[in-house]
RNA sequence: CGCGGGGUGGAGCAGCCUGGUUAGCUCGGAUGGCUCAUAACCAUCAGGUCGCAAGUUCAAAUCUUGCCCCCGCAACCA
């Protein structure tokens, strides 16, 4: 019997378009959830939105419709873009769900004894109606670059939960590796982070102050700040608290999140379930962000790079291979489209696609498409599988690729081409020859095997044309090269 | 002395913890080979004061100390 698995991915606001770190994300945790099948495994895989909050509130009345109406439009904008990158989702939340908010509230009710009355003070723009963090009010030197107006110090009530009182147990959780964060340096800086204690965390605010969310319970003039309610999805999308099912996921196996968010799920959301009397994830993969040609992509400097343009320009296999192999798992990457081009002409046309051609078409050329007895392919992943365990997904297609290259030295070295001039001639050659395909094949559909969980289309591709006993004709190569960021190095000079 | 990461041939990285073969890999460059393949593939070569300085040692990219530079983070920001 094989224990089920649950991964889950952060839920991102949808005020915004969905951008890249949101789709390196899904990416991230679908790799994960297709290995994991791969290996036998039933494997829940959780996505969803984070819909409450004034921005959603502002957008919508600038649209002037109602907030669900908003959210209700944009929603689809993530989702689309879990299916456009092939991610295998399971589960899919939205924080306006109904049984979401009624599970909150339960879980609020049941966090109770940590949850005290207390006061905020910050910042506060009169004209935004809302507070800024310490950080931006210092950013702006103290005036509201909307309004053109000075901040002021305001107070309000609002609602804590207790996360201090779980310092010891939360800090005791991550050394042991209880909580595993991954990679360690993130662990480190964590640790260090809460050393002198969790700080209590502000769980919502006045429903004057925010009026979109979801009502405390017991207090009408009190609405829930984004943590609880968001956080919560994790438990609340397997059925927590009412769908007994939840049990047979929770704890997660991995929580894929990026950097920027690693203190709340490494402090806060520890802290609310050991409130809750629920076990702690497992693994806490902590990715990094995605910067543009080396410097962060913002708006403004116009460096924006849209996921959905390079799936439509290049496909989804070459995004996937892109984001899993050359944006290093554990930390931050580097994108440019001549990069990016480069990666897929080189790595995916030149040596992928190049390669089946290569086998396909000698195959077809010598055998009349028929391939043999094919052994089983023998090179030894170790190192493969330990990156996939070590979740450093960029070292294990690494791994793919090495296997790629040395396929491509074997035949060299043996030159099929010359053994097919002896057949005929030579009483050995032609089994030789066979030999020599079906080790090939062999190889490539190890390969294929290897590229489950990050090519799937192309692993499916590669088993189509070598695993029914003769070549199946592919439609067109694979990976045909593309010049449009770089410049074709072949091509007449003009 | 706030915390963390990093500075290795043109570019991007590995190696450092557990000092010791000619400092490894990919891309790019040059030359050659091959002709089965997407003008692809394979081989060879060029190119490095391993940020700077001092120290430990028979021996340091690798350990110690000091300094310089770059990048994140610095709690309610999704």
């Amino acid at each position: 019997m094989n224990k089920k698995l649950y991964i889950t991915t952060a839920i991102p606001y949808v005020n915004g378009k969905p951008h890249i770190g949101h789709a390196l994300d899904y990416l991230l945790a679908d790799i994960w959830a297709r290995y994991q099948r791969q290996n036998g495994h039933e494997v829940r895989f959780q996505a969803g939105t984070d819909e409450h909050g004034n921005k959603i509130a502002a957008k919508a009345a600038e649209a002037g419709i109602e907030p669900k109406a908003y959210t209700d439009s944009t929603y689809v904008n993530f989702e689309n873009l879990m299916k456009k990158v092939g991610a295998s989702y399971t589960d899919f939340v939205r924080t306006t769900d109904p049984h979401h908010m009624q599970s909150v509230q339960y879980i609020w009710q049941k966090l109770q004894p940590y949850i005290y009355k207390g006061s905020y003070e910050g910042w506060y723009c009169v004209g935004c109606e809302a507070f800024v963090s310490d950080k931006e009010a210092a950013a702006n030197n103290g005036v509201c670059p909307d309004h053109n107006q000075p901040y002021q110090r305001l107070s309000e009530d609002n609602y804590y939960l207790k996360a201090s009182a779980f310092t010891d147990k939360v800090t005791e959780a991550i050394k042991s590796d209880q909580i595993k964060i991954v990679p360690e340096f993130r662990k480190r800086e964590f640790l260090e982070l809460i050393k002198d204690g969790l700080q209590d965390v502000s769980i919502s605010r006045p429903k004057k102050s925010l009026s979109w969310g979801i009502p405390v319970p017991g207090d009408p003039d009190q609405v829930m700040y984004v943590w609880l309610d968001a956080l919560s999805n994790y438990i609340t999308v397997i059925g927590y608290p009412d769908q007994s099912v939840w049990q047979d996921y929770w704890p997660a196996d991995v929580q894929v999140v990026g950097k920027d968010i690693m203190r709340f799920h490494a402090g806060l959301w520890p802290a609310m379930l050991l409130g809750l009397g629920l076990e702690l994830p497992k693994k806490l993969l902590v990715h990094g962000m995605i910067n543009a040609g080396g410097t962060k992509m913002s708006k403004t400097i116009g460096n924006v790079v849209e996921p959905n343009q390079v799936i439509d320009e290049y496909g989804v296999d070459a995004f996937r291979y892109f984001f899993s192999r050359h944006i290093p798992t554990l930390e931050d990457g580097d994108f440019t489209w001549e990069k990016f081009e480069s990666a897929y002409n080189t790595e995916l046309a030149n040596d992928l696609g190049n390669v089946i051609q290569r086998v396909a078409g000698m195959i077809t050329r010598y055998q009349s498409g028929v391939i043999g007895e094919v052994p089983e392919g023998e090179h030894d992943m170790t190192a493969y599988h330990n990156a996939m365990e070590n979740l450093e997904f960029d070292k294990a297609i690494d791994e793919v690729w090495l296997m790629i290259r040395s396929l491509n030295q074997y035949i060299e070295n043996v030159k099929p081409w010359e053994i097919a001039k002896k057949v005929g001639k030579e009483s050995e050659a032609e089994a030789h020859l066979t030999e020599v395909l079906n080790n090939s094949v062999g190889a490539l559909i190890q390969i294929g095997d290897l590229l489950v969980p990050f090519l799937p289309a192309v692993a499916e591709k590669i088993h189509r044309v070598f695993k029914s006993g003769s070549i199946v004709a592919t439609e067109g190569v694979l990976f045909p090269r593309i010049y449009k960021h770089t410049t074709d190095p072949n091509a007449p000079k003009a």
